[in-house]
DNA sequence: AAGTTAACTGAACGAGCGTTCAGATCAAGC
DNA sequence: GCTTGATCTGAACGCTCGTTCAGTTAACTT
């Protein structure tokens, strides 16, 4: 039996990714091998490689995925108003957009050292242009005599760690909601960085 | 060939734990053999089953371990002084431990989806008994109308986040030294907690 | 109706995995 | 100097791994 009936690669082939990205979240990317992937798509292993050349591929493919959706959707999402707003909507966003895709922010913090070195440092890259934009804001409210930060890089790596920090705890249908969360850690990083 | 001159149980012991914390920490628990970690230390596989019953006691042997150095470290530094000289010490003993320890720190925060239910369950408790050491802080602190913190437990968890946060990012010969680095968070910390 | 081709199966490849264990080796106690 | 017991080797167990590929199937084209 082979193409069972509706079976077309623009359907497998996000069916493939879905998958990985549950797998590799849940058991880690080590641990998860292209036969369980194949599996719980349905599919036998050799399948697979009709969508990826090879395990590599994957799991870069789902990194480089997730951080060019973080970039793409803060670029929508970012006002171009004073550094004050643009932090609040920095810290909104942030929030909101890791807790909305906790699998893949698990693995992209998580699966970093199974890259290549050539992948590696091209998630690196991403992430580092992602990072600049708080760091500019940071700098922005500085240069306005609005916030008191003795070091924007510093600070830039402290408030990622804070926020991203939520994926590790926040669980769907707990004491508080992604919105009452966002205003407890806006309210913390307001007073943090304000002159 | 079989027990070299000076190559005792008290002696590999350590060196058994020692290489497959090493080892963990750079290639993640599951990509890494047993037989690698023999291999580091200089035996053949077979031999490390003297030191541990499997590959997963193992894993929770180093997990438990740095989370009890951890515990009896941090009850060692305390100060019995007021909230705001706690936490002080709080922030600048979490952040000195933990660049001190980059890999075992790497393993205990990467490494727990590789626990059994019931070893994740202990370390979760280990866990949690560590951050009401600072819940605890926040809570003397509040009620002594020094600290302004509408949720202790919210602020607990994010002020953890953002000290771990540092092992991400430290590199030993960068721009700041610990001291310095310690110095940045403590003021951050102080502002976003004060009243 | 025949031909084409994307999609998939089924089986195999060599390699490495965690774990076990009989036997070899050596330090220490008598 | 002989025995004992801790320590380690060397080899094997059954199993799974990532990857490849000849062959099969079914949807589409003509």
């Amino acid at each position: 039996m082979a193409r069972t009936q509706g079976s077309h690669s623009e359907i497998t082939g996000p069916r493939i990714h879905a998958a990985a990205q549950r797998l590799f979240a849940r058991h880690g990317f080590a641990a998860v091998s292209m036969r369980q992937i194949a599996a719980d798509v349905g599919l036998q292993v050799g399948a697979l490689y009709n969508y990826t050349p090879d395990k590599q591929a994957l799991l870069f493919s789902l990194l480089e995925g997730h951080m060019l959706d973080l970039m793409t959707a803060w670029e929508a999402a970012a006002p171009s108003s004073g550094p004050l707003a643009r932090l609040e909507a920095f810290v909104r966003f942030h929030i909101a957009f890791h807790l909305a895709r906790p699998e893949a922010v698990f693995i992209a913090y998580m699966e970093l050292r199974n890259l290549t070195e050539e992948n590696f440092a091209k998630i690196g890259r991403l992430r580092h242009d992602y990072e600049q934009r708080l760091e500019q804001i940071l700098r922005d409210g500085r240069a306005e005599g609005r916030f008191d930060i003795a070091d924007t890089k510093l600070t830039t790596l402290a408030l990622i760690a804070m926020l991203t920090g939520v994926t590790t705890w926040y669980r769907d249908g707990g004491r508080l909601g992604p919105e009452a969360v966002a205003d407890h850690y806006w309210s913390m990083v307001l007073k943090a960085v304000s002159a």
